[in-house]
DNA sequence: TCATCATATTGACTATTCTCTATATGATAG
DNA sequence: CTATCATATAGAGAATAGTCAATATGATGA
C-alpha cells in the first residue's frame, strides 16, 4: 500500500464524490461520448462540464481522445476495477494493520478498552 | 437505480474522499476501536476526529456502539460491499443506459460524431 | 457528591470545491 | 482568409468542507 497508490485512488474517490460526475460515469458506461453529447444530459454550462471532465480524466477514471473538432470521453474500466480492488483491500478484515498501526490502548486502568 | 440508493452511495463516496477518513477505514478493517485509540494514530484534535467519525457513521460505512464511557467504532463490511456493488453496477458496460439516456447526437452534419 | 475521563457540539476561521461569465484556443467548412 | 463550432482556461463569487479552541454532555469512580 504505497503512497502513490493511495494518492491515486484518493483522486478517483474525490472524482466520484459528486453527483454530476457520478452521472457522467453512468452515462459513459454505455460507451464513449463527445463532450457536447454529455453536456445535453445536464443542466450545467459548458465550462462547468469541462471542469468536471478534467477532474475525471486527471483521476484516470476517464480517458479522452481527440477526433476532429470533438473530444471523445471514455470510461476507463481498468482504472475503475483498480479502485474497487483498492477499496476491497483496505476494507478487508485482517489481523495486522497495514498502516498507522501504532494504535495502542494507553489507558491501562480501563477494564473495557481492549 | 432509485434515488435513495444513489444518494446513499454518494454519501459513502463523500465519506471516503478524504485521506484521514480513508486511513480510519483502514484502521478499522482490523477490528473495532474506541475513538481514543483512533485519535492516537492521527495528528488531529479530538473534535476533528469526532467530526470525521460523524461523517463516517452517517454514511453507514461505520457503526458505533457505546460501552461504558467509550464508544466503539466498527467498519460496516456489508455497507462497504454494497458500495462496491453499486460502483460495479454503474460502471459496467451496457447497451441501454439506466439514467440520463437522452444523450443524442444533434449535429447531423458531422461525419465523425456517432 | 464531585472530580475526571471520553466524546459531542458550537462557533469561528481557513481551505477547497463548484459554478458562472467572459474569453482563448484550435479545428473545420465555406 | 474568415466564420463557426467544440472545448479549455481565467477569474470571480458562492457554497461546502475541514480544522481548531472552548464548552457541553454523560458516564465512571473515589
Amino acid at each position: 500500500m504505497n503512497l502513490h497508490e493511495t494518492a491515486n485512488q484518493l483522486l478517483k474517490l474525490k472524482a466520484l464524490s459528486d453527483e454530476t460526475r457520478l452521472d457522467i460515469i453512468n452515462l459513459l458506461s454505455s460507451g464513449p461520448l463527445c463532450a457536447c453529447d454529455i453536456l445535453e444530459s445536464f443542466q450545467i454550462t459548458q465550462p462547468t462540464l469541462s471542469y468536471h471532465m478534467k477532474l475525471l480524466t486527471t483521476s484516470g477514471l476517464v480517458s479522452s481522445e481527440k477526433a476532429g473538432k470533438w473530444i471523445y470521453y471514455a470510461l476507463n474500466f481498468d482504472e475503475m476495477e483498480h479502485l474497487l480492488e483498492y477499496l476491497r483491500t483496505i476494507s478487508t478484515n485482517r489481523s495486522v494493520p497495514l498502516v498507522s498501526s501504532n494504535a495502542k490502548c494507553k489507558h491501562n486502568t480501563a477494564d473495557r478498552c481492549k
